[in-house]
DNA sequence: ATGTTATCGATACTCTTATATCGATAAATA
DNA sequence: TATTTATCGATATAAGAGTATCGATAACAT
């Protein structure tokens, strides 16, 4: 019963902070309290605590958490403790970079292979994955049962390539592009919106320079 | 005194959604209801009258918004209207994928020079731009007034950087590393968070594998 | 042993954000 | 001209997220 009150998103993206600061003590220390994650993370004890209160793990007066409990929950919830594996579309400056990226597999997101369109890169190795032909999408993705896809192609082909990707199997698309994507609702899209970052960035330093 | 009550976090991020709409339509509308950008993005009508509300701009009953003064207001509340100058640091994976971004453009972001420690990297250009020692990082950011700097260097020597980066004189950093910055409180710093919006994703897929 | 301190859980409260309702306005249509 | 329809603004309500308070617990120092 506990788990059909599902965590706020507000506190699932909390949860990669927490997680990183659990790690780097956890060799050190058994129990930590919510005192010293929020003094790290600039944050009040009281919302780390009902953070960790949400996610169903639950502490100990005067002694804490338990850190081995905190990451096994933390990991549990978003299924970090199994690998995934993606695909990547769209092997340009920001695919690659996402290719070469190492930190994901700390994330539990393991990118097998990467799709593209242009002749000159399909057949390339890119930071070791194997970079193929879009028209044989599915049948990879299929084959492999593959959940995740990350779209990083030109806005112009973005829903296009979602098309296909939903065509192929993919159930989770991590959007990397500014298109709003138009997608049944039984897909899961998740958007990286750098647009809306630098807008709060933005509209800050114009608030401070008045 | 209309401007002391500052438009919401939340409003601010979806500013960019609307402008792309408005760009868009902008060549053959004059005016636009709410009901065709909320349809656009799977809002609220309601929600996207009281964004615009919010920052300043009235409607016409039975009309709407008048397009061209929407996107001012817009571009004014989010400095677009004038290329703010910025400076990015790291130009590996990441870094070059944001100095090949021209989207950037659009939003009034305008890099003009990178730099690296990399001997191999300083002095190359990188998608036309410049890549200097991180030692003389101070002498070019200052004398140019440049308020921005991104931050893309690995995370061991982030904050390091963002240190050297405030002592230069920057104002605002825009953070892809995913570590916490300890930054004196006039400094804005803006988190561009994978992590978290890949725990997002990782949930809702957990939620949906039951 | 006793008191002090750090910590948690439960509950209540506040503030922000999102949503709903309704009357007024003007364009389009009959 | 009268009626219908789409739209906005103002105000009210609901939902969600963050914050505060307080009693209980256990470690530690006196
Ligand atoms: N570069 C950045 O830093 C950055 C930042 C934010 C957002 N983005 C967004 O990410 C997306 C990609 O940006 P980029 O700079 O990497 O662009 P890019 O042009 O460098 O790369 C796009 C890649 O997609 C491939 N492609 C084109 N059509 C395809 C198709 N139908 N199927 C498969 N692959 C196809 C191209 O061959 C190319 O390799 C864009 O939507 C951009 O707006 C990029
Ligand atoms: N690559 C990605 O897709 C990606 C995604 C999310 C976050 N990030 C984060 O972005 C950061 C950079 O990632 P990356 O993959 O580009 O790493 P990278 O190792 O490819 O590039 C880092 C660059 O920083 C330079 N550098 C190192 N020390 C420096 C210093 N003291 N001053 C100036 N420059 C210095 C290096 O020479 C190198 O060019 C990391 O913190 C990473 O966690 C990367």
């Amino acid at each position: 019963m506990k788990e059909l009150t599902s965590v706020s998103v507000p506190t699932v993206r909390r949860l990669p902070l927490y997680m990183a600061i659990l790690k780097e003590i956890e060799p050190t220390t058994q129990y930590v309290s919510s005192t010293l994650i929020s003094d790290r993370l600039n944050l009040e004890q009281i919302q780390v605590r009902k953070d960790l209160a949400g996610i169903g793990v639950t502490g100990q007066p005067a002694v804490g958490f338990n850190v081995r409990e905190l990451i096994e929950a933390i990991e549990q919830l978003l299924g970090w403790d199994n690998m995934r594996d993606a695909i990547l579309v769209g092997t340009g400056n920001l695919g690659q970079a996402l290719l070469g990226y190492d930190g994901f597999a700390r994330y539990g997101l393991n990118i097998i292979a990467a799709f593209d369109s242009n002749p000159e890169i399909i057949g390339m190795k890119i930071h070791g994955k194997p970079v193929f032909d879009i028209e044989v999408l599915s049948s990879l993705t299929e084959r492999m049962h593959i959940q995740i896809g990350i779209l990083a192609v030109p806005s112009k082909v973005a829903q296009q390539v979602a098309d296909a990707l939903i065509e192929a199997g993919i159930h989770a698309i991590w959007n990397f592009t500014p298109v709003k994507l138009n997608v049944n609702n039984n897909i899961i899209v998740e958007q990286v919106d750098l647009a809306a970052s630098l807008a709060v960035l933005s509209s800050k330093l114009k608030a401070v320079n008045k």
